[in-house]
DNA sequence: GTGGTCTAGACCACA
DNA sequence: GTGGTCTAGACCACA
């Protein structure tokens, strides 16, 4: 379910927060749900069990997930989860439109990029 | 001309090789113009001659500068240096959509977002 | 009678130690009154009967309760218990208000602090 | 400068956080300055320089230092840092006594507490 | 079994 | 030198 990507430069424990996250927006897990257990994630995914931690932590931090200790981890109940993980991934385009801007790109540029981003997830989709 | 965010995660090498594009594409330094010497440089943004020496480097290696021993480094002739930078902006921002595609973002979203960001843009440089 | 919160940090034990404090203190449990028995009780909390021993165990170290096996547990006849209660309620407020002391509150902040809480609970308590 | 206590329940980079709290608070570090090395820091307090790391960690993320990979940590230069602490100090003293008004404390009793710790307080600070 | 903390020690990128 | 990541393995409290 989840892959690591060993040779990137990102954190193994960011891809995992990255990866959970996803897990949840696409209705994977569901609010309720309980994770993986800490140290059986980590013998499935082949890294040390410190690393999951490092990872729930932070998603515990941010509200996406509940960890309780004796009980496990569990998908939080944020109704507004969804609302929000779109948000941020709007701000995170804006961000990257915005620093590229001075490259001359044109805003129909960008608006045609995304129509084939999305022309191809359809195509991806349906396949 | 060039400021570096010594607060920020991102490494001071990668914001100079980021700022010295920034400068070409804008026109700020053309093709076969002599870039600043590395030490000078290096003493005016108060950081170690290393580091800007990596940036350089960096640069060079993509092919944005030409660095001549005992002479100095020039910014590169390559006619389609602004086209190279373009469709690798248009790259990253296709990469940082299609990796938030998941989050139930639409093409609409995109696309509203571009046209914000370019009209904030163009008053910006009204103004 | 007793609600838990299985989201919190506070470890389960922990809090039936404080809702059975509670219920004493304000009367609804009073000196002799039988406890319900451990593994009812755990039965209606939704909880392992062992879960509850912890806390009846601490409840009686602390002479809050008196336990006698095959009878069942009691609440302690001390006469004092309401006393004691105040007295260790006011001693963890002194705690609180001695390790805040140094990021450069007042005597008087904590006292409208004061009158805002009992103000607060007047009104609650009246509606 | 920091003392920690082995014995407490009171994880030990929990510790850390709060003292390099006060520290700033007391002003004994101010804004800019620069925190000693992470594993200079543990190697003094005798312990593992990962704990000193988790605590810094999280003192980033409250925004209280900034820690620049190859250069240190530096004490954040939030205007307003002492201004937090007072406002997360009298919510911690707010929560507790709200927590124990079921014990019949008096607003009154709180008051006194308050004089009470200020008093000692001044004295301590006058010998 | 479950999460949480801590150590000892290694390796990395950056300055 | 400086922070950051990761592993292997231990120990703890709680359920």
């Amino acid at each position: 379910m989840i892959e690591l990507d060993f040779r990137s430069r990102k954190p193994i424990y960011e891809q995992i927060c990255e990866k959970v996250k996803e897990l949840i927006a696409v209705g994977e897990w569901k609010s309720g749900d309980q994770l993986p257990a800490v140290r059986c994630l980590a013998r499935e995914l082949g890294i040390n069990h410190n690393t999951i931690q490092k990872a729930f932590s932070a998603l515990e931090r941010e509200g996406v997930i509940n960890s309780v200790a004796g009980k496990g981890s569990f998908v939080s109940a944020m109704a507004s989860q969804t609302e929000v993980f779109k948000k941020q991934a709007l701000e995170e385009i804006e961000r990257v439109i915005e620093k590229n801007v001075v490259y001359s790109i044109t805003c129909e540029d960008v608006k045609q990029l995304a129509e084939h981003v999305f022309a191809k997830e359809k195509h991806g989709r349906g396949a």
